[in-house]
DNA sequence: CTGAAAGCGCTAACAC
DNA sequence: GTGTTAGCGCTTTCAG
């Protein structure tokens, strides 16, 4: 199938390029041009290439996503949200993983290239580097986490200290006195966001038992290494926060390669409330970050941000909600099979 | 931050713009103009416009991937492995969801507008009319699925036939002889597919009692909704082969909420051997499709489609692997807690 | 080896 | 309203 030109749309219509131009967007043209030109192109099966339109436009119609760990389900539910404000806007999306190899620094340089119009970007760690690279972007971006406030970018950020606030009231509401936070890497944003988080609400507490632990990922398998030796001692705690869900699902899984029942000899909490968090058992408790709001957001954002070059940073705080279920409660709806009621426990707070 | 352009990086250089694209590109130049040129790149910050390379050279370094729901894990596995070939490749990788507003037709016909050089698409119904796009495609494409054998295209396809074939005769083999499959809408490619490798590999079997029910989506929802009335009935199955681990855990959930135990009571099994069979409990058997092998040999195929337009399509099939979890057998490693040994049950096959 | 010039396909002044 | 023309930024003949 050969390409087709406006040049042999408007032979073929008998007019100028120029004409056909105009008609085929619906600018001035007489009537009868118009029609010429859009059976004329309708016939060829015209359809206008966009690398030309881009080039002359100054517009490539393009957005970038920019995410580290395209594994973690919380980045494809921002994904998702993106794409659907993306592509309702005539964009197309792109999607940089910085994960393997390229660095989202590198992602940030490549936008001078001008392959697209825009870019959102999760980046899991806030360098200067990465701050330095931002600030001499070419093009308009939004930043999806945590940035130093020095820096007067739009962004879009979940709330973790409330978020650990609420797992930390609701685990000390439900009597656990010795808690345990099971990190990711703590030098990434979201890891030093939610421990320090964890570090204000307990200390919100009196006579509160805690530790904390860093694993080495994100992730489930990591979740479990870490919360194998911390569970596997006479002095164990009674409550484990963890740093995502997919931390959380590993310290069930230790928990479970232990014998321990949960939410009775240990109580678990999660973070992000992933569907993950829905379908295990016991159901994980959790808290919702809203992550289709700020991929939601986001994507607004940097439309407002495109169409508005001028206008002073934003900064949206997506608020978090809790969500219980019978990893840490007993009396939670979804607990699968009934357990020992948890008051002995409570008596141990 | 101001676009800089070859013009101004060749005035600075003190050559023409031909022998500052010579330079860049690492064609013929002189060693002191190449070096000329390469400071006068790095001191103005140049990067070669992406939009105008493609428009010269005719090609965007873009690849697109079409998928009808990002929201199944599996599409996400295959888009990872996908973005790693393409971007290792020095492709970028385009996401187009079709499944909400615009249709694999609509992504299909857009691909005139040449913003990628070739395609994967992965689409859940194969209508004459996206067979009639896909075959008026200007640019090469792979499909992620299978097609009627009429259409000589490329394809990367799973091995549905064997992997139900797979599923049944473990269900048998552990004693299973009133076996019910939970499809999704029958009337979308996998769900066609996998109807028909369940019949046939039941029929392989004598004195089966077998049934089939469609869900509403290949979704946790669905498959808890259409297993609930499965379930609850006197004459319920031994065992429920689901299309997809989503259904399969819906299920899973039905039996629960029913009070049924899994396996001793009702076996499950599930298809694409996703995360959430793994972590799900007790365990989802499963079989392994090769989401990743499958988004990996699409991803090259197309590579050496755009390198080679002339030579004759080609088809691989990834084939299955069985992964046996503690819904289908009381003895597999994954089950938490012991359950009443299966022997019961087998007696009754 | 280098520079001038053409042109990828399209849009947008600018005159008519 | 319409046609002519000039580019968008780049690569690539083609002479020199």
């Amino acid at each position: 199938m050969v390409r087709v030109t406006i040049t042999q749309v408007a032979a073929r219509a008998g007019v100028s390029v120029a004409s056909a131009s105009r008609a085929l967007n619906g600018l001035i043209a007489s009537p009868e041009t118009a029609a010429k030109v859009r059976d004329a192109a309708r016939e060829l099966g015209y359809v206008a290439d966009a690398t030309a339109q881009s080039l002359k436009r100054g517009r490539t119609l393009q957005l970038g996503y920019a995410v580290a760990d395209i594994g973690n389900p919380v980045y494809v539910e921002m994904m998702a949200a993106i794409e659907q404000v993306v592509s309702a806007s005539g964009y197309r999306l792109l999607l940089s993983s910085t994960g393997t190899g390229s660095s989202s620094v590198d992602v940030v340089r490549d936008l001078g290239r001008g392959y697209v119009d825009g870019l959102i970007i999760s980046p899991l760690r806030v360098t200067d580097e990465l701050l330095t690279a931002l600030a001499a972007a070419p093009i308009p971006f939004v930043v999806l986490g945590r940035l130093p406030d020095s820096a007067a970018f739009d962004t879009v950020r979940a709330d973790s200290p409330t978020a650990m606030r609420l797992v930390v009231d609701h685990l000390v509401a439900e009597g656990r006195r010795d808690i345990a936070f099971v990190n990711g890497p703590a030098d990434t944003t979201p890891g030093a966001m939610r421990r320090d988080g964890f570090i204000d609400a307990v200390a919100k507490h009196a006579d509160l038992r805690t530790r904390r632990i860093d694993s080495l990922d994100f992730t489930i398998a990591a979740g479990y290494d870490a919360a194998l030796p911390l569970l596997d001692r006479p002095d164990r705690p009674t409550a484990v926060v963890a740093a995502n869900d997919l931390i959380g699902v590993g310290v069930l899984r230790a928990a479970e390669d232990l014998g321990l029942r949960v939410p009775v000899d240990i109580a678990v909490t999660g973070l992000d409330n992933t569907e993950l968090a829905e379908v295990v058992r016991p159901g994980l408790t959790s808290v919702d970050l809203g992550a289709k709001e700020r991929g939601r957001a986001a994507a607004e954002m940097l439309l407002a941000r495109i169409a508005d070059a001028a206008r002073p940073p934003q900064s949206v705080t997506v608020p978090p909600a809790l969500v219980v279920r019978g990893s840490s409660s007993a009396s939670a709806p979804s607990a699968l099979r009934r357990l020992e009621p948890v008051d002995e426990e409570r008596a141990h707070g």
